[in-house]
DNA sequence: AATGTTAACAACCGCCAGTTC
DNA sequence: AGAACTGGCGGTTGTTAACAT
């Protein structure tokens, strides 16, 4: 990939206190000078998994210099979660793959980190990259909007360009999303229950808010939803984990086609089913979980 | 054969929330 | 309490390989 000689030569700028705006923090992991950038060698490769082996993940800031690496520690951790991780499946996109890819983001979103959290071996950074490199443009061949997974108008195809950031009307917005939604490992690796079931609901917030800046139908379903988990939360009556609600839930979404459309099968089929069926539908799909 | 374009994807960037000191 | 650190996220860039002209 990259030139190695090529890489060096850039300095690492978002490092810069001069760089950003006065707001932006310092990130002292790559402040340093002398560090070495752009794509790894076998033997760094090599080194940095022996290492991970003996001593385990973590502690990334400090790992370069205890493995020997002139790496800063991001580096290290991007290359292991994306690369060398044993776990990690390599090469094509299965078709089964795809399939869970496409209907997961039609109810996450852009949320790769979730979306990857349910398709093992495969990690965020492939599947962006698999969604902006052929899944994207797959489904504007088909006539569907990727970013809403609607049919696309003469307007929105017009303006509508694939590997452009949305227009972020509220700063809030991306970084909101970022940060309350935990991946599904953090929901469902720990924690007690009370913390769970905020966990649920900071997903079900974050995947609000994206379905109503997409203006998607079932925003109304999702609020319903996040009522539901909400009363379940104050009342403490029996339920199941906030965990198992979502994951059952998203399960359930996944493969089912009350929020529109299947594009799977060669054929694209949109629903004529109005508002409120997809409502009653949706919330024959709560009742059965709580 | 040379040049231009596109596809693929690894790596980087900026930012944030949570944790530690 | 607050500053600094850490890990993680989504967005974006840059390089190479493959293909087209």
């Amino acid at each position: 990939m990259r030139n190695p000689s090529m890489a060096s030569k850039v300095t690492c700028s978002s490092s810069s206190p001069a760089s950003g705006s006065t707001t932006s923090k310092i990130t002292p992991c790559c402040s340093k000078e002398g560090l070495k950038r752009g794509p790894w060698t076998p033997e760094e490769d090599e080194v940095l998994s022996d290492y991970i082996r003996r001593e385990g993940e973590g502690r990334w800031r400090t790992l370069p210099k205890r493995a020997g690496l002139l790496r800063c520690g991001k580096s290290c951790r991007l290359r292991w979660m994306n690369y060398l991780r044993p776990s990690l499946k390599r090469g094509q996109i299965a078709p089964d793959e795809e399939d869970l890819i496409l209907r997961l983001h039609r109810l996450l979103g852009n949320r790769w980190a979730l979306i990857a959290g349910r398709i093992p071996g495969r990690t965020d950074n492939d599947i962006k990259n698999y969604w902006n490199t052929h899944l994207s443009k797959k489904l504007i061949s088909q006539g569907i909007d990727p970013r809403t997974h609607k049919p696309l108008t003469p307007e929105s195809s017009s303006c509508f360009r694939p590997l452009a950031p949305e227009p972020n009307l509220n700063n809030n917005n991306t970084t909101n999303h970022q940060r309350n939604s935990p991946s599904m490992d953090e929901v469902s690796c720990g924690g007690n229950e009370d913390s769970i079931k905020n966990n649920t609901n900071d997903h079900l917030e974050g995947i609000i808010d994206h379905h109503q800046h997409n203006n998607w139908q079932n925003y109304n379903a999702l609020l319903a939803l996040q009522r539901t988990t909400n009363e379940e939360n104050d009342e403490h009556i029996g339920y199941s984990t906030g965990e198992d609600v979502f994951s059952s839930l998203l399960n359930s979404w996944v493969y089912d086609e009350v929020f529109g459309y299947s594009i799977y099968g060669g054929s694209i089929n949109f629903s004529q089913s109005g508002f409120d069926d997809e409502c009653k539908r949706f919330s024959d799909h709560v009742n059965k979980c709580f």
